[in-house]
RNA sequence: GCCCGGAUGGCGGAACUGGUAGACGCAAGGGACUUAAAAUCCCUCGCUCGUGAGAGUGUGCGAGUUCGAUUCUCGCUCCGGGCACCA
């Protein structure tokens, strides 16, 4: 063929993708074992949830993985990038029942079919080490680390107020509900008492806080929500004598400086005091329905609308330890029993909620710190005061400065011996039973003599029935299921009930970045020496959307498996990468809004490199990405100009020396350049930040300098060293973003070898350099001219250049020139 | 309300440590090739004025620091995200 023959070619990347596809798998060319000799990598994305169908959001997440993890093997990593399937969980029991059909069978069906997708897309996985956690041989283990909690403590069960979603029919943790709404379906989530299994993540509250110090290598909006999401605050907390009563009132403040502005005492309506005030009350009946009134009203509104302050006098009064003032209880609406004590000193002065209540039921506004130059008469208040200030009206305090008298007051009260230095957190227990079949059962046994009884490790997995027992469908909840509860105690033989609650589907995720170390380990959850060498995570990928829930109960499980002796780790994800949403005419691809692109159609359209291409392209990994479907064809358009340069000048570039010639004409030291330049943008781009969207374009223009260096005849010639270099850095380059492409266009090139063992191509900076600058004039900050100059030329002389450039005369003519600033490589700034 | 981000051409996005704003791609317009179209190749492309050379103006808005600000400081506006009667 002659190179006019190539000028209209189109790859045909279908067959090079399934060619490379198939080589990859019958090679099994990224598995991956511990090799000492290398040092190791791992790389990680968040793992599908196997819905049926990939979509552009996997495809983004597991292009810029796949970027990392074959930049990371050029670089000569020993590189862990695993792949599974998060595969417990609602949808599957959902089209179970739609579909008259098992859960298992759909879930398995939907992995066959989305692995399938994956390999389409030509990403570099280990795919021995894949795992699924529905299946026995993953959940089995979670089951042991389960009783192994138990052992130690941490996992109890409790009968409290639940997040109940009555749509998914189950309970929800405090992190899965959203603004009052389930995070999977919206419905609205009502409070109900149940029993329930909980993980003791609050042992960890302190070690979880203190470690977020520890994690430079991630976003720090995430960093933030997740210290927010475990709110610690510190203060005071102190009793209040109930006058006439013998009980005493706890209270907790982050505001003990303002302990001598407290003018009445707000408490939750379910406060257990309430009974005992109530008692003898002759306004009970009116205060009881008051406080049922605002039970009800809960259970209706969600958690976003904020109620008008209410509230109640209880007839009740209590004494300010502090100064013995008697202020009265009131059951107030915006007190919740969940947090702190349930009762809160009420201080209008100095807290805005206090403040808006006080002046609905017209109670005494009393300031006590007084901001600096500043005046507060409580007659005149709109708002309450909250800026730091002097200590007034406040006993011994008075004049000291409320930083200061936070821990003086707290000192004060531990001496008197009602109060003390207190911390709370907003941080919960994780509820983990969920009322669902498709989950991983919780390896306990109820026992009528015994009590509750761990099953015993070597009767472990408890599995999930598959019988079609249940009248109402193959995925009846395991409490319609008699075979499976009906069992015998594992202490005195007796007959016994499994519990019949499964996992909640978070508990898979919070450990399965660890079994990937030694996925078909028989012998326990892990295996140490793996686990030792490949964690932590160097990087992990995924959407900002798990930021609270997956990441917080990730890092809490590393401690625990830490603690249980199997790491040896405090944190498992030393990078975080969170990429940006898919958007599509403004708003994220979804099926509901219509607006969804099939990476499937996409492939098989234009292939999977130029898919991966263009998702990587298209914007910097962290930021949403806006479909664009030109777009696509432009990242289309530049693989084919690639491919028809390198068919059109393939025997050349075949017979061309490795080594550079020492002489080289201008336009080969152009292209040269031009070649090493690309080479260390590229490379700094991926090391620094992994700007794809900035490396990618670099290389396209080198690929522009490239054609245009060597396409026009009327320049001078390039040697063919010169080319082959520039060509054989672009596949490299481009390698871990179009694989195919590259490894087929390197096979051509390099008599079927294949580019994998290869290496990241080094630039030379002295080939780097450019040998010629243009300088800007500017005068007075204004660019007035440009002048070529040589890139070693000195300060004075180039001073002389400017000053007697023809357009910057112009603009100095006549005046008197001030000040000279010349700017080493960059700029001479003439003021006037 | 509090805490984080962000705002640059018609669009997605570049710009090192304060030093040529708009790289790269898309779209658009013009041209070459073609009977024609597609594909490919070449040229133009922030806005205003000007035939042109060029001049003015321009990175959400308003100030400030500086020889010089997309970049730093202060004050706003709008957009996105997180948390929220949290005591």
């Amino acid at each position: 063929m002659s190179a006019k023959d190539y000028q209209e070619a189109v790859y045909d990347f279908q067959s090079i993708e399934e060619k490379w596809q198939d080589r990859w798998l019958k090679d099994a060319t990224y598995r991956v074992s511990t090799d000492k000799s290398k040092e190791k990598y791992y790389v990680l994305e968040m793992f599908p949830y196997p819905s049926g169908r990939i979509h552009m959001g996997h495809v983004r997440n597991y292009s810029i993985g796949d970027v990392v993890a074959r930049y990371k093997r050029f670089r000569g990593y020993n590189v862990l990038h695993p792949m599974g399937w998060d595969s417990f969980g609602l949808p599957a029991e959902n089209a179970a029942i739609k579909n008259n059909s098992h859960p298992a069978r759909w879930t398995y069906d939907n992995i066959d079919y989305m692995r399938n997708q994956l390999r389409q897309l030509g990403l570099s996985y280990d795919w021995e080490r894949e795992i699924a956690t529905c299946n026995p041989k993953y959940y089995r283990w979670e089951q042991q680390i389960f009783l192994e909690m138990y052992q130690k403590g941490l996992v109890y069960q409790q009968t409290t107020t639940v997040n109940w979603c009555e749509s998914c029919q189950t309970v929800l943790a405090n992190e899965q509900v959203i603004d009052g709404t389930c995070w999977r379906c919206d419905e609205t989530v009502k409070a109900r008492n149940m029993n329930g299994w909980f993980f003791k993540i609050t042992a960890y509250t302190e070690e979880l806080l203190a470690d977020l110090d520890k994690l430079s290598g991630w976003p720090e909006k995430v960093v933030t929500m997740q210290r927010n999401w475990i709110g610690k605050s510190t203060g005071l907390h102190c009793d209040f004598q109930v006058d006439g009563f013998e009980q005493k009132l706890s209270i907790f403040t982050t505001r003990p400086d303002t302990i001598f502005g407290v003018t009445f005492m707000s408490i939750a309506a379910e406060h257990p005091l309430l009974d005992t005030l109530l008692q003898d009350n002759p306004r009970a009946q009116e205060i009881r329905s008051f406080v049922q009134r605002l039970g009800d009203e809960k259970q209706q509104q969600s958690h976003e609308d904020l109620t008008e302050k209410e509230g109640i006098f209880t007839g009740c009064y209590c004494i300010n330890p502090f100064n013995g003032d008697k202020v009265p209880i009131f059951v107030a609406n915006f007190v919740l029993m969940g947090y702190g004590t349930g009762a809160v000193m009420a201080v209008p002065a100095h807290d805005q909620r206090d403040f808006e209540f006080a002046k609905k039921y017209q109670l005494p506004i009393k300031p006590v710190v007084l901001p600096k130059d500043t005046q507060l008469n409580s007659e005149e208040m709109t708002e309450a005061s909250v800026l730091p200030g002097a200590l007034t009206d406040s006993g011994k305090f008075s004049g000291i400065d409320s930083g200061a008298a936070q821990q003086a007051i707290i000192d004060f009260a531990a001496e008197q011996g009602f109060g003390s230095a207190h911390t709370t957190y907003r941080l919960r227990d994780w509820g983990i039973s969920r009322q669902r079949y498709w989950g991983a059962p919780i390896p306990m046994v109820y026992c009528e003599k015994c009590g509750v009884q761990p099953v015993p490790v070597n009767q472990l997995p408890v599995t999930l029935p598959e019988d079609k027992e249940s009248q109402q469908s193959e995925c009846a909840p395991l409490h319609q299921r008699p075979s499976f509860y009906e069992t015998s105690c594992p202490a005195c033989g007796g007959e016994a009930r499994r519990e019949t609650d499964t996992m909640d589907t978070f508990v898979e995720s919070s450990w399965y970045f660890a079994r990937y170390a030694s996925p078909r380990f028989t012998e326990s959850p892990l295996n140490k020496e793996e686990a030792s060498h490949w964690l932590p995570v160097d990087q992990y990928i995924g959407g900002v959307e798990h930021a609270i829930l997956h990441l917080l109960y990730s890092r809490f499980f590393t401690k625990v498996l830490r603690d249980l002796g199997y790491l040896d780790i405090d944190e498992p994800f030393t990078n975080l990468l969170t990429q940006g949403m898919v958007i599509k005419d403004g708003s994220k691809m979804s099926k509901s809004k219509g607006n969804v692109v099939d990476p499937s159609d996409l492939i098989k359209e234009y292939g999977a490199d130029t898919t991966r291409l263009f998702s990587l392209f298209a914007a910097p990994p962290e930021k949403d990405l806006e479909w664009n479907s030109k777009g696509v064809e432009g990242c289309f358009r530049f693989l084919n100009r690639i491919y028809r340069f390198v068919l059109a000048n393939q025997e050349s570039i075949i017979a061309a020396e490795q080594s550079i010639p020492v002489e080289l004409n201008k336009t080969e030291r152009g292209l040269h350049r031009k070649t090493h330049q690309t080479i260390k943008r590229v490379s700094n781009n991926i090391e620094q930040n992994f700007h794809f969207n900035t490396a990618i374009s670099a290389v396209m223009e080198l690929v522009n300098s490239l054609t245009a260096s060597t396409g026009d005849s009327s320049k001078e010639s390039v040697d063919n060293s010169v080319t082959c270099e520039a060509v054989r850095s672009i596949l490299l380059l481009l390698c871990p973003m179009v694989p195919h492409f590259c490894a087929e266009l390197w096979a051509i090139l390099h008599n079927g070898a294949s580019i994998d063992e290869e290496q990241w191509p080094k630039w030379d900076e002295e080939a780097a350099k450019e040998d010629e600058l243009t300088i800007v004039i500017q005068i007075n900050g204004k660019v007035r001219s440009r002048l070529q100059v040589a890139a070693d030329i000195d300060e004075t002389s180039l001073q002389a250049l400017a000053l007697a450039d023809e357009n910057a005369q112009k603009f100095i003519a006549g005046k008197t020139i001030r000040k000279t600033i010349v700017i080493q490589k960059k700029l001479v700034n003439i003021v006037v």
